[in-house]
DNA sequence: CTGAAAGCGCTTACAG
DNA sequence: CTGAAAGCGCTTACAG
C-alpha cells in the first residue's frame, strides 16, 4: 500500500457491496434493522478493502469526537502518565483517545493549548497541575473542565486532587500502629500546600492518639535528598529521642535513609521511616526499601475521566473531589521477617 | 455560555459580518484577495461571537489534520515526555496536537489503537519502545510511522534511536580524557542492546586509546541500585585496582555511589563514576551529585518530528538515525573546585 | 429492509 | 473583490 494512496470511504465500501451509503452505514454501526445477509456483505467488503471509518466525519455530525484534551506543565511526565493512564480507564481505551499537552508551566501556552484543543471538538479538557496548590480557573468554557492534581480556585469548578491531609495522617496511623510513640516529620517547601496539608494530618493523627504534639519536630525545607541529610542531621542532634521519621516525600527519606545509615541508626528497629509518592524507582530499591503513601495518581485519573463523563451526561456539580492515598509497606517499617 | 451551547459556525461569522461563508473563510484564513475593510468586518465578528473553526471539517477536506499519535509502553513517562516535547518542539506546538496512547505493553492493544489513530486521521505515528532493542514492523500505514527509541526490525522503516555504542564511548572518553587509567564498567541487563552497546563503545575507546582490554572489569546484571552496590563490592574486592567507575544507569551508579562511601573511597578522588540517563532527581542530588551521559530524549523527539514531516513532503527513505547522547559533568568525576 | 436527501462546518475552484 | 456551488465522509430522519 502506498502512502499517497487515500483510504477507502464508506461510499467505497457501499459500492462494493452493492448498497447505498444509508444501508453500508446502518450495517457497520450494528443497527437491528438490516438484513443480515446485506450486513454480511458490507463487512466483508469493508473487511476486504480496509476500512477504517473516518472518525473526523463522524465528530462533525456533532455527537461526540471520542477525543480528552489534557494539559500538563510536568516536565518530568511522573504525574502526566499515571493521570493519563486513568482517564483511559475511565473512559474506554478503545473509543477515547487523549490529546496530551505540555504548557511548560507558561499561560499563555496553556490558553493557546486549550484553543487549539477546543478547535479538535475535544469532548472535555483534562487540567492538570504542577502542585497541589490552587490553581486559577480558566472559567467556563464550551465543554467540561476538570482539574486535576491541583485544584481550581473557582469552588464551582470540578476539581479531582490529593488529599494530603489524609495522606499524611495514613503516614501517621500506620507509624502508630506500629507502637512508634515519637514521630518527627521532615516536609516540604513551607509554602506549598502538600507540606502543610501533610504536616496537619500527621499532628492531628498524633494528637488523636492522645500523644503530645509533635510540632517541635516538625521541619520545612525543600523537597530534595539534600534537605532529607540536613534536616535528619538536625533531628537526630536536636536530643530529643524518636523512634519514626516521616518524610514529606521520597527524595526526603532517600536523604533521611542515607544520613540514620551513617549515624548506625537502625531503619526500622531504631528509627522508622515512612515517605511519600511511591516513586518507585526511589522507593523500592533504597536500604531497605521504603515505605511510602502513594498518591495513586491512576486512581485520580479514573476519578477525573469519570467527573468528565457524568459531566457530559449533564451532571454539572462543581466541587472538590480528594483522592486519600494509600500507605505501600516496605521494610523501612516494617523489617522482613 | 452554557456548557451545551453550541459553539458559533463560520456561518454565524459569516452572517454577523454580512458577506458570505466562503469570503469569511478567505478573510480569516489570511488570503490576499480580500478588501482588508471586509476582512477587519470579519475579524471583529469571529471576535465577538468567539469562533474557533472546526478543524474536523478542515481536516475532512484532505489536508492535514493537525494531529500526530504517538504509542508508547513507558508506564512511567519517563522517555514519552520528554520525547513528546520534542515532537511539539519539531512540528510547532501551536499547530500540531499529540495523542498519546499507552499499550501498557500489549501487542494487540497496540493494534487497536493503531486503527483508532488512523480512524482520527492523524498525519503520522511515531512508535515509542519501552527499550533500545529492536521491535517489530507494524508494515506499512496509510501515513509515515517513525520508529523511536527502539528501531524497528524492518531496516525500510524510519527509526530513531540512542546511538549507544556513542553513549558507552562518551562516558569513557570523558575519563580518559581525565586521565583515568583503570575503568571498571558495571552494565546491565546482558540481554538488552542498550547493556551491551554501552560496554561496547566504552570498550573501543578505551582500547584506542592504547590501555589494554578492560573486559575483565566489565559485569552485566539488572538495571537496579542493588545490583549498583553489588557489582561495586565485586569489583572492589577483586583486586584490581581501579580508578573509574562507568555505571550504564543512573539507578545502578546510585548503588555504586552508596558502596564507595561506605568503603571509604572517595568519590572522585579515588574512583571517579559516570552513570548513564541524567535522570535529573537521582542524579543531582545523590552525593556527590552524579556525572552521566544524557540521552537527549527531547533531542530525540525532535529528530523523530522532523523526519515525519520530510515524510509527509514525500521524503520517505527508510533507515536508522542515531543520538549520540552527551555527558552532563557534577561532581562525581570532577571535582568542585 | 433499503435508499435518496439533507446536513455537520469548512475550503476551493469557478463565475461574476 | 465577492459569492454560489460542490464536496470532504459520514449519519439520520424520512419515504418507499
Amino acid at each position: 500500500m502506498n502512502h499517497r494512496h487515500s483510504p477507502a470511504s464508506l461510499a467505497d465500501v457501499a459500492v462494493h457491496a452493492g448498497v447505498s451509503a444509508a444501508t453500508a452505514s446502518k450495517a457497520l454501526n450494528g443497527r437491528a434493522d438490516v438484513n443480515e445477509a446485506t450486513r454480511a456483505r458490507v463487512e466483508e467488503a469493508a473487511r476486504v478493502l480496509g476500512y477504517v471509518p473516518n472518525s473526523l466525519a463522524r465528530g462533525l455530525l456533532g455527537a461526540r469526537t471520542g477525543t480528552v484534551g489534557i494539559i500538563t506543565s510536568d516536565l518530568e511526565g511522573r504525574f502526566a502518565i499515571p493521570i493519563l493512564m486513568g482517564v483511559e480507564d475511565a473512559l474506554g481505551i478503545d473509543r477515547i483517545l487523549s490529546f496530551l499537552c505540555d504548557a511548560r508551566g507558561d499561560e499563555l501556552r496553556e490558553d493557546s493549548l486549550i484553543v487549539s484543543l477546543l478547535a479538535r471538538r475535544v469532548d472535555g479538557l483534562i487540567l492538570v497541575g504542577r502542585q497541589n496548590d490552587r490553581r486559577r480557573s480558566i472559567g467556563r468554557l464550551p465543554v467540561p473542565v476538570v482539574y486535576a492534581y491541583a485544584e481550581s480556585d473557582d469552588p464551582d469548578d470540578m476539581s479531582v486532587t490529593i488529599d494530603n491531609v489524609e495522606v499524611g495522617r495514613r503516614a501517621a496511623q500506620h507509624l502508630l500502629g506500629l507502637g512508634r510513640r515519637r514521630i518527627a516529620h521532615i516536609s516540604g517547601e513551607a509554602g506549598h500546600s502538600a507540606a502543610t496539608d501533610r504536616v496537619r494530618g500527621a499532628t492531628d493523627a498524633i494528637v488523636d492518639a492522645g500523644l503530645p504534639d509533635p510540632s517541635p519536630n516538625v521541619l520545612f525545607g525543600d523537597w530534595t535528598e539534600g534537605w532529607g541529610r540536613a534536616a535528619t542531621e538536625i533531628v537526630l542532634d536536636g536530643g530529643s529521642e524518636i523512634d519514626a521519621l516521616i518524610c514529606a516525600s521520597d527524595q526526603i527519606a532517600r536523604g533521611a535513609l542515607d544520613t540514620l545509615h551513617e549515624r548506625g541508626v537502625r531503619v526500622p528497629q531504631d528509627i522508622a521511616v515512612i515517605g511519600v509518592d511511591n516513586w518507585t524507582s526511589l522507593a523500592a530499591h533504597s536500604r531497605p526499601p521504603l515505605t511510602t503513601v502513594d498518591m495513586q495518581l491512576q486512581q485520580l485519573g479514573r476519578v477525573a475521566g469519570h467527573r468528565l463523563q457524568r459531566a457530559t451526561a449533564g451532571d454539572q456539580r462543581g466541587g472538590v473531589e480528594r483522592i486519600p492515598g494509600d500507605v505501600v509497606i516496605r521494610e523501612s517499617t516494617v523489617p522482613r521477617r
